[in-house]
RNA sequence: GGAGGCGUGCGUGAGUGGUUGAAACGGACAGUCUUGAAAACUGUUAUACCUUAACGGGUAUCAGAGGUUCGAAUCCUCUCGCCUCCGCCA
């Protein structure tokens, strides 16, 4: 949510953002509802203030004449307010579609497709032998059982089987050390969330067909973002504690409406998977953002590194950011099989987007009451990453051998048929 | 799932229809005093929106939404949250 004034002060900006952002949302009935809503406002005041004043008098001397006065005034009273409440419900299903505007180095673009490599890392493996891919590996190694998986689960079901749930147990373990050894504070977060901490994040309302709904009326978060960013609703913080920076692990849900073509085979796209996620308030400035989206980033670069893993970095498009983000990159690491680099980390900052929403605030050094700046970064998703970690590290005799910084977790340098 | 209780400002807690945005105590902050600190004393201590050049003024908010009333923290209805006991359960 961008602040009201911002809007009418920035029209053609904002106008701007939503045509690249590719977001339908009538800015000049915004206004147009916004200045009814304003006078409303405006009138109802006053004619309160009147009520105020003369119930006053009528404490006093139980005029009877005036009684009857105010039962009209308060008859109109009704009417207008009644009136308000529809403007304002108007109001605030518009502010809630309004974009965020994307920071000026982001490129033009429809889709991912449009996305800009700003950065490649590590070298790409050349193999003297027929390159398996991720499926193949671990059906071979007995890794993953996708067969009993959709029995179970349904279309995009699986089970992790021995290493491949071992290593997914150590690929976490590793992560959120590195994490905490950088001031990260470890969170296991909650998945059955509820809404607002979705329409909060920017996720809802638009979102609708990506999320499961229970029964509830709870709603199952694809990212531990969203609980996150719901943790500190309604709260002030201290300026002192901030940058406050979390990584949390969570269950994660997509219902992939809208996908079902794509990806049905392997462990890309799923139902639901696992996630360690970066997630940071800091102070209201631009240049703070800035420097922890960079710091976040290089978080999930440097876990890359460790693992040996080729990687490049691409900054999205304004047509691939979501409606709140300022800018976003995505890590992408090399898929041998596919011989392309294949989306595994988004890094984004909000600015004060979400924390409007969730009403969010610290308290600055004058005493004045600041919106906190929001940003979030996968640190590691499994089980997507097994895609180009078993890829990137199979051998001629179709063993996988493990990364020397997983082994201490593992217990062991190879994964070998059983 | 069954039974009961409770939701007031940073905290404790008063307030059951008319200057109550809200007593009192505590906490925090600032000042006086002190070499420094403590103690004591004094003061400050909500947010959002509207209005004003400014001083200031106005409206709303006592979990939330409705209702009754000229007037609601106080009465009524619903919702949400929390707590206790029983049952069930990892």
């Amino acid at each position: 949510m961008l602040d009201i004034n911002f809007i009418r002060q920035n029209l053609k900006e904002i106008k701007e953002a939503a045509r690249k952002k590719h977001v339908a949302v009538d800015l000049d009935k915004l206004v147009v509802v916004d200045d009814e809503r304003r006078s409303l406002i405006k009138t109802i005041d006053d004619m309160r203030h009147q009520q105020n004043v003369v119930s006053e008098e009528i404490a006093k001397t139980k005029d009877q004449h005036k009684i009857s006065e105010m039962q009209k005034l308060k008859k109109e009273l009704n009417d207008l307010e009644a009136r308000l409440h529809v403007v304002e419900s108007e109001f605030n299903l518009l502010m809630l579609q309004v974009p965020q505007v994307p920071h000026e180095s982001v490129p033009e673009g429809e889709s991912d497709a449009d996305n800009k490599p700003v950065k490649l890392w590590g070298e790409i493996p050349k193999f003297d032998f027929p390159v398996k891919d991720h499926i193949t590996l671990m059906k071979e190694l007995d890794l993953v059982d996708f067969e009993r998986g959709a029995k179970v689960a349904g279309f995009r079901g699986y089970f992790l089987k021995n290493e491949g749930a071992l290593l997914s147990f150590a690929l976490w373990q590793f992560t959120i050390n590195h994490l905490v050894k950088k001031g990260f504070i470890p969170l296991v977060a909650p998945s059955l969330v509820k809404e607002n901490s979705f329409v909060g994040t920017g996720w809802l309302p638009q979102g609708k067909e990506e999320i499961y709904h229970t029964q509830d009326d709870l709603y199952l978060a694809g990212t531990a973002e969203v609980p996150v960013m719901g943790m500190y609703q309604d709260e002030i913080l201290a300026e002192s504690e901030l940058p406050k920076k979390f990584i949390a692990f969570s269950p994660c849900f997509r219902r992939e409406a809208g996908s079902y073509g794509k990806d049905t085979k392997g462990i890309y796209r799923l139902h639901e998977f696992m996630k360690v996620e970066q997630v940071i308030f800091c102070k209201s400035d631009t240049d703070e953002s800035v420097k922890w989206h960079e710091e976040i980033t290089r978080n999930s670069e440097e876990i890359l590194q460790a693992l040996k893993l080729p990687y490049r970095v691409v900054v999205n498009c304004a047509g691939d950011l979501g409606l709140g983000q300022v800018k976003k990159y995505d890590i992408e690491t090399w898929i041998p099989a596919q011989q392309k680099y294949g989306e595994t980390h988004s890094s984004s900052y909000f600015y004060d987007f979400q924390t409007r929403r969730l009403n969010i605030k610290y308290r600055d050094q004058n005493g004045k009451l600041q919106f906190a700046h929001s940003l979030n970064n996968t640190a590691l998703a499994t089980p997507r990453v097994l895609i180009q970690l078993l890829e990137n590290y199979q051998q001629k005799d179709g063993t996988i051998s493990v990364p020397e910084v997983l082994q201490p977790y593992l217990g062991s340098k190879i994964i070998s048929k059983k």
